[in-house]
RNA sequence: GGCGGCUUGGCGGAAUUGGUAGACGCGCUCGACUCAAAAUCGAGUUCUAACGAGUGUGGGUUCGAGUCCCACAGCCGCUACCA
């Protein structure tokens, strides 16, 4: 079926063009000290998300967005931009890790097979990168730079006078201890309760945990000594600083609701001689508090758990220890726990409360302890009502609702010297007697936890780090990139050292320190990325102060456009958006942002409506899409699909839809002839446009296509084109001059079919060249307007009056009609509506 | 449970500030070309025989609502006992 003639020779044509701008250059994008460089000219960057470079290759997904960024990239470069539009690969990651331990093949093997694959198929559709810029996050150099930001994580703190990254030689300066300062760095070394698969050998992020097992592997809680970013000191600045920034509204609360800002109160009970903070958004309620409950982690339990009650807790935590999180939440929604036989004392009254244990109560979060107010929180109450304690109410409902598991604000009762306050004022007349009685305080609490950065993996970027003497050290700036020795196997040890420490000769250096054998995460390499296109071959520096500047922009985000999936909405946009404000706090970037505006295209489904998935079997591959129809079919079908934000399945036969809008342009310009070769059509003529219909589409079509790139409105900027077309090839002439306008607009979409045309037709230099045309105002004006004629805001007619009609001549013209009369005759006029150049609405009764 | 998004012909989707609903494409029907078919070109295609009705459902505002307001339903994503 492959090799039935092709109504235009796509496969002869598109790899020569492909070709030709790549020995040409014909994308590079000349920066900071190149000579040809022009300082002058306005820069645009605009940015894919670069793919992992898995082994099966791209997907249809993939094309979507490159392809919006491509025409985008190619338009702006036509209006005289200098463009950055580059393309890597965030090559590190588990799939060629995990291929290494079944074949004993060092990753770098798989990684870069992989690599060229994409790279082969990404030349193959057409786009404008700069081949030159690419980078992959495996690469030595770019792993160098990596570590070198870490280290400059490493070697900061957070100044809260400031709010701002400091660097910890400031704190040296001021006498601090080796401990005092390590305690504050923004990379720090933490035991944490971890994720840890033994089968995987690696500790996974809480997100992983259900995926990899339903895979069948083995996960367990264990507390490890990781490395962790102190991301939660920039939780305000992250929330606040979404204001300044051109993203979707949904992305920007998903991030909000990500890092969970809660305003309340810490409340210091005590129990015997010890004191136990909770925290809680309604200290209004504190007289309400009838028990307490611990997270079945918290340090404190075993203290003051009672003798008969020993049993049955430690049965109970070491029932919890087993459980993820999500088994904690969803499938456990039935309230579980068990008494300690404490008692707890409330500081605002002196009542002695029990104090439980139970599994809804989070170690992570707060601090591990809660008052249950069962009468006005719903999950408390549940629990209340289950082990049977008593719940007392202290607000009273604004409506006719029941008080028992009423939320809402209301009116303060039961409650001493709150009593009749309005919950707010309640709240923060509690929190000034706290404060005053020293018995607790004011408290924001976000949910964002700190930043997991270590992985027991190989196939990360180690971390420039030695230790002695129990004490972490930086390695020196020049020793770096710091790389992973090859390894004889890559196989788990079965133990929670990371893979690295079985390189004992790496590991051991002379003096007698040892080397940090955990790598980092994946998310390492793309926080940063971005950053590096600007300057890719820099050796002395992560960006050369000159290109920062140059390919930096006014306004708070450097990029000027970030074009990717919804699925980074918070992981990597996060912890890019952190590194970024890092970056900008020690000076070494200028804008406190990195991404100024962001689109995410909407996932594309199969043919059957379903998420693509080989189970399903209906993955469509691109490649085969480009050997059946062409890269630039595939590119036009991508985005004639639908909006670009927009959720849409895939339909082959509308991929041949936009192959035959090709072919409909093909052939105005040629003629086949018997052989099968083409011929310049006799209809292209280097004669003025004198057929003024014709004229008014290609300029609507200049202005139309020009205006819904902008918008990123592919899939309307295409049908007009296809508008255009068919005005072409129904004319008797076409003319050179219009023509070559028309095949300009269409280049950024349909890029090699373009020029292939343009150069048979003389067209001379390259299309990718050339400005986009301007339109002509004069061309675009009718003279005559079809009106629309209402009466009662329905349509009954529609009349050809002059561009520039008055209510009178409109009016005048609509009671000639026979079909407004037979819907006027015999009513009263009431009213008339008169839009200019549009519509008149008689209005009668 | 919470948050967000979506709902327009047989299908994907168009519709400025509220102003011709269904652009463009797919599919389908008919015609031309052909011995024939494919391809191509041309015509038609929301439903209804018609009157009319019509943008998930019910209400409202307006001369006029796919678009604005209120209530409801259904799909899809993300998140999950966050105190």
């Amino acid at each position: 079926m492959s090799d039935v003639r092709k109504p235009f020779p796509f496969r002869e044509f598109e790899p020569r063009w492909q070709q030709r701008w790549e020995t040409e250059k014909t994308f590079r994008t000349p920066g900071p000290g190149d000579a040809d460089f022009d300082p002058a000219k306005p820069k645009y960057y605009v940015l894919d998300m670069f793919p992992y470079p898995s082994g099966a290759g791209l997907h249809v997904g993939h094309p979507e967005g490159y392809t919006a960024t491509d025409i985008l990239g190619r338009f702006k470069r036509m209006n005289g931009f200098n463009v950055l539009h580059p393309m890597g690969y965030d090559s590190f990651g588990l799939p060629a890790e995990q291929y290494a331990i079944k074949t004993g093949q060092h990753p770098a093997i798989t990684t870069a097979a992989n690599i060229e694959n994409f790279r082969r198929q990404l030349k193959a559709l057409g786009f404008g990168y700069d081949w030159d810029r690419e980078i992959a996050t495996t690469d030595p150099e770019y792993v160098r730079w990596t570590q070198w930001i870490f280290l400059q994580i490493y070697n900061s703190y957070f100044c809260e006078e400031t709010n701002k990254a400091r660097p910890v030689s400031e704190l040296e300066a001021k006498g601090w201890s080796r401990e005092d300062i390590d305690s504050v760095r923004l990379a720090f070394v933490a035991d944490t309760p971890v994720w840890w698969s033994p089968d995987l050998g690696t500790v996974l992020a809480n997100e992983e945990v259900e995926e990899w097992k339903s895979k069948g592997h083995t996960v367990e809680r264990r507390p490890l000594r990781q490395w962790m970013l102190r991301i939660t000191k920039y939780a305000q600045r992250l929330i606040d600083e979404l204001d300044t920034l051109d993203w979707p509204d949904g992305i920007k609360l998903l991030q909000k609701n990500w890092i969970g800002r809660s305003e309340g109160a810490e409340v210091d009970f005590t129990i015997g001689d010890k004191t136990v903070t909770v925290f809680t958004t309604r200290p209004d309620t504190l007289f309400g508090a009838t028990y307490m409950v611990l997270a079945p982690e918290h340090p404190f339990v075993p203290e003051i758990t009672s003798a008969e009650q020993k049993d049955a807790v430690e049965a109970y935590q070491k029932s919890c220890a087993s459980k993820s999180d999500l088994d904690r939440g969803d499938l456990n929604k039935d309230k579980s726990g068990v008494f300690t036989g404490a008692y707890a004392t409330n500081p605002v009254n002196g009542e002695q409360i029990p104090v439980w244990i139970a599994d809804y109560v989070m170690m992570g979060y707060g601090t591990g302890a809660i008052m249950a107010v069962p009468a006005h929180d719903e999950r408390d109450f549940e629990f209340a009502n289950k082990f049977n304690l008593p719940i007392v109410q202290v607000v009273q409902p604004t409506n006719d609702a029941a008080w028992q598991g009423y939320t809402d604000p209301g009116t303060a009762v039961n409650s001493g010297f709150l009593d009749g306050l309005p919950t707010a004022e309640a709240k923060a007349k509690m929190i000034d007697w706290l404060e005053s009685n020293n018995k607790g305080k004011r408290r924001i609490q976000y949910k964002l936890r700190d930043w997991l950065f270590s992985r027991q993996r190989y196939w990360g970027e180690p971390f420039p780090i030695v230790w002695k003497d129990g004490y972490h050290h930086a390695i020196s700036e020049s020793d770096l990139p710091l790389l992973a020795p090859p390894l004889d196997d890559y196989k788990p040890s079965g133990t929670p050292d990371p893979l690295l420490s079985k390189a004992t000769e790496w590991v051991h250096l002379p003096d007698g320190s040892v080397r940090e054998t955990n790598t980092m995460p994946q998310w390492a390499g793309s926080c940063w990325y971005y950053l590096r296109y600007c300057d890719p071959g820099n050796t002395s520096r992560f960006i050369s102060n000159e290109a920062e500047a140059y390919w930096t922009s006014d306004k708070p985000g450097m990029v000027d456009l970030y074009v990717g999936g919804t699925e980074h909405a918070v992981l990597h946009l996060l912890y890019a958006r952190f590194w970024h404000k890092v970056l900008f706090d020690l000076g070494h970037v200028t804008t406190p942002e990195p991404f100024q505006k962001l689109v995410n295209q909407g996932l594309i489904l199969g043919e059957d409506g379903q998420k693509m998935s080989k189970s399903r079997g209906n993955v469509v591959n691109p490649d085969d899409v480009v050997r059946e129809y062409g890269a630039d079919a595939l590119r036009l079908y991508e985005m004639f699909m639908g909006p670009l934000e927009q959720v849409k399945p895939w339909q082959m036969k509308g991929v041949e839809g936009v192959s035959r809008f090709l072919a409909r342009v093909w052939r105005v310009a040629f003629e086949e002839a018997q052989d099968g070769s083409f011929t310049v059509s006799p209809k292209i003529q280097d004669v003025p446009c004198s057929n003024k219909e014709l004229l008014r589409v290609v300029h609507e079509t200049i202005k139309k296509v020009g205006e819904d790139i902008e918008k990123l409105s592919f899939n309307t900027a295409i049908s007009q084109m296809m508008i255009c077309t068919n005005a072409f090839t129904q004319a008797e002439v076409v003319p050179l001059k219009e023509f070559i306008q028309f095949l300009t607009v269409l280049n950024p979409f349909a890029p090699h079919l373009s020029e292939e045309i343009h150069a048979r037709i003389g067209g001379g230099v390259m299309l990718s060249e050339q400005t986009w045309p301007s339109y002509d105002e004069a061309a675009l004006v009718r003279s005559e307007i079809e009106f629309i004629i209402q009466v009662n805001g329905k349509l009954r007619d529609r009349l050809m009056l002059s561009k520039d009609a008055d209510e009178e001549a409109a009016k005048a013209a609509a009671f000639e009609s026979a079909k407004v009369k037979e819907h006027t005759d015999g009513k009263t006029l009431r009213k008339i509506i008169f839009v200019p150049g549009k519509l008149l609405n008689i209005v009668a009764g």
